[in-house]
DNA sequence: GCCCGGCTGTTATCCAGATCACAGCGGGTG
DNA sequence: CACCCGCTGTGATCTGGATAACAGCCGGGC
């Protein structure tokens, strides 16, 4: 049994979900409001607490701490386990500055920078180390998770010396692509890519100018598919 | 004849690719050249440049330049358009510096923010307005794509001010799951998902504890494709 | 001049993930 | 007590995207 990449990360989403839930003092819910509250189908949001392992009643719903509990097991990393940040730039502080408050769980445990003068800053409570004591830090504390923040054409070698020193899973920023070995897990956020891709869908039904066919040129076009169940 | 998303963010890597290379001084190219450097097999580059209208042939490949030429056509946005930001928090301040230098045809032309303190500034280039201008901005010069950096708990009602106010598509960055008219594009970007997707995936191959099932959990297990041709 | 090899363009096939559909249940109602 | 309603759990089906497969072409070698 293996679960998929996408259902992961709905459960994720789901769990956020439902600790803002939590908070408010709900404690049953069911998997149509779910649905409603990430924009899902019921039965996609049954199928994933299905295959999670969690089970509700007919009547009363899922009970929200259970499932809750059940996420935790599922998702939460091992207790001193972490995320390793390489680059402290303008992207790395954003992300520094959002785990500082928000996970609990997923800390970033270092964080190197090959600047001299980011180095030994403190940023959102996390101490900037240089770049060549990677290897040192990770032997004596190993991490599961690299996140590179770094520019593109230092992504490869960072990311191997990553998976050297014991790093198994990557969220890669950077607009390279990364070749590792197999069994290393690569998450790639390509903000420049999306921006474009947002940007040709927002023009996608003006029609385009036809330069270089000879034919006429196709006018590409894309809904955003209704996510609902059709009831 | 539409383009999936999928192949849209593929072709703005391909010309990232491209570009480098056209620098370099390379004339043509092969779509397995195209297909190694970004982790692809080459039928799918093929596949994808022959939708996108492109032609090569079978001795040479494919020229360079129309290849960009034809990117171009189909990804850069009419002259006057760009983006607009709200929220230069740290990741609004990422984004401004990253598109400031990078994108040439993609800007960010509005740069907005609830806190007094921040409107005024001029971040990478763009002066940040206070948020109430956003419609009057907006009325004036109409920018197609919005990107959210803004809290999660007003997401939502940006995000149909910026419809109101003629945005066609938005990339989210927040945790909020956005319910907009049909028509208009949305591009996710969860990056505390992400960060949790890959967390799991890097422990997916250790024993889980088994708390709450009766029954012996499933060991999740995830391997990275193989994502090259057979031959 | 003829064959061979490799690359393009395109069709056919496959697959994962999402959707649909429905059996089963359990409590509420009259 | 019998019926009904709505929700869970889950097999069946659908679909879009990726992969595989191959016909056609062209230039180079012999």
């Amino acid at each position: 049994m293996r679960f998929s990449e996408p259902m992961v990360e709905r459960l994720a989403t789901y769990r956020r979900t439902l600790r803002r839930w939590q908070r408010e003092g709900r404690e049953r819910t069911f998997s149509r409001e779910l649905a409603d509250a990430l924009g899902l189908s019921a039965a996609q949001v049954r199928r994933d607490l299905m295959l999670a392992g969690c089970s509700g009643s007919s009547t009363q719903g899922y009970p929200v701490d259970a499932l809750l509990d059940r996420f935790s097991t599922l998702l939460d990393p091992p207790e001193d386990d972490g995320l390793c940040l390489c680059g402290v730039g303008h992207l790395g502080r954003a992300l520094l500055s959002y785990l500082g408050r928000r996970q609990p769980k997923l800390r970033v445990r270092a964080a190197f920078d090959s600047d001299p003068a980011t180095c030994g800053q403190s940023v959102g409570g996390v101490a900037v180390l240089p770049e060549e004591q990677l290897e040192s830090v990770l032997a004596k504390h190993p991490l599961s998770v690299g996140v590179l923040a770094v520019p593109a054409s230092a992504a490869q070698h960072l990311a191997e010396r990553l998976v050297r020193a014991g790093v198994r899973a990557i969220v890669n920023f950077t607009a390279a692509s990364l070749r590792l070995p197999h069994g290393v897990f690569v998450e790639d956020i390509d903000i420049g890519a999306s921006l474009e891709k947002a940007a040709f869908f927002a023009q996608a039904r003006r029609p385009h100018p036809v330069p270089p066919a000879p034919e006429s040129v196709p006018v590409p076009v894309s809904e955003s598919p209704p996510r609902h169940e059709a009831s």
